[in-house]
DNA sequence: CTAACATTCAAACGAACGTTTGAACGAGAC
DNA sequence: GTCTCGTTCAAACGTTCGTTTGAATGTTAG
């Protein structure tokens, strides 16, 4: 078992221009020939040194993926461990979730802007075995994240965090692939947006942290929001079990208190 | 010029099928022998009614999206006329923008949840020719609803509403085309999520509604959140021009009073 | 009837797709 | 030297892609 890595050269130049091609044209519009002519190898390595064009998108993500679920968890756990008992405040929990996320975009060895804004968009890939793969590479800790948030809003229906936790979700995806629709929105009059354009574009790791900056306060006003009004008077069976517990307030249960 | 529609009935299923298939597998996983097939025309049907695949894209949405645009303008004039001069709460704005929206999900002759879904899909579609149509079909809608949100809150910085006005049109089209992940989300332990699975499933329009009342909170709530602390301490140069007005706010000049 | 027209049809086009093959290469062990 | 083994290579595999063709069809007008 001296060292394994011999010719990690051809599968890790192969693994970067996947990412990269995946990412700015999506799975279906990236080909086996625009992968190997731009990682500068043989179009028989790929199928060579992973089998197949979707084990070759599973190990892209596999390579990021066991960092982030690690150090999400280990994050977590951390903070729990802390707390010794005590509910942790909503926003430690956004912050370990989605903090954990974005700092990905600004360490390159972690992938990067890149392997952010891959990630993003791939959630909303229609292909079938890329939603099985992230349901069970995601699962474990979503559950996780979603327990806890469970007790930290203990007076919140579990269905409507659950419904917010998917908000959150598809805001950050959303607002870390987008730099087209974010250009329709700005670039209609307002093209500075804060920095947008400066430095490296949409690789710049700045990126990230103006975005985490701008995103941590968004997500949280929208999970702390006031619970909708009609929520109990709906007519058909809106509860169909579990869920006749504490689904008859009205507003500020969701208000952390300061510290 | 008698009546044009002399045989629009193939026409109009292959749209129907296009629509769907489009939503359930995207641009590039669709191919032109599925749409036909399950349309029961010709292959050649398609390039001899729209030209091209490209072209039928764009004739689905141009069939769906001409009155989305024309009740939002509409009911944005209806609202800014109603007001005199006085400028608009953002919960109306909001309720114009996204509530238009989510009623194409309750009515099928509007499109329905299938096209809601296509649409919240196809905003993260990676090829090129759809952006820029979406770009095109989006731009002045877009335009007016910034220029409204600019008007009613005008002292938070015009780069952070828009920021934010991104991030609400993520988390809408997230909730909408993500359908999966709100399902590994919620699978996970909690399969009954308030009606859920109840009546037809995913294309019930019931659902759509029942969004909308979720929806609508959360994207109000993460509008209003307080501004992000470090906004004006960025070391680099963050407000590249025009930006040097009313920047230095902590906290809640976002609140709108209620009625 | 015929002529003109819009539409449908089966068949084929060339290109691009993911994958496989079998020979060639090159370093290390014996 | 030879043999082995992991890797690279050019070439081809069979399939599917979007599109085009030209004849067949049905409808309408003169």
């Amino acid at each position: 078992m001296s060292d394994q890595k011999i010719n990690h050269d051809t599968r890790e130049r192969i693994l970067d221009v996947a990412e990269r091609l995946f990412m700015a044209r999506g799975y279906e519009g990236t080909s086996m020939r625009m992968i190997t002519a731009g990682a500068e190898v043989n179009l028989a390595a790929v199928n060579y040194h992973f089998g197949s064009k979707e084990a070759l998108l599973r190990e892209v993500f596999r390579r990021r993926l066991g960092w982030l679920n690690r150090e999400r968890l280990q994050v977590l756990d951390a903070l729990e461990a802390e707390a010794a008992g005590v509910p942790l405040k909503p926003s430690q929990i956004l912050e370990a979730f989605f903090g954990t996320l974005l700092r990905i975009g600004e360490d390159s060895s972690l992938g990067g802007m890149t392997f952010l804004r891959l990630l993003g968009r791939t959630l909303t890939e229609p292909a079938e075995f890329i939603r099985t793969f992230f349901a069970s590479e995601y699962a474990e800790v979503i559950e996780r994240y979603k327990q806890a948030l469970f007790r930290a809003l203990p007076d919140v229906p579990k269905a409507e965090i659950v419904w917010r936790l998917h908000f959150m979700l598809g805001a950050m995806s959303y607002a870390i692939a987008g730099t087209d629709v974010l250009r329709v929105v700005t670039g209609c009059e307002l093209g500075d947006l804060a920095g947008e354009g400066a430095a490296d574009g949409v690789d710049d790791p700045a990126l990230a942290r103006r975005l985490a900056q701008r995103l941590m306060p968004f997500l949280l006003g929208g999970l702390r929001a006031p619970l909708p009004s009609g929520l109990e008077s709906q007519p058909s069976s809106l509860t169909s079990s579990s869920e006749g517990d504490a689904q008859d307030q009205t507003s500020n249960h969701l208000q952390e208190k300061q510290s």
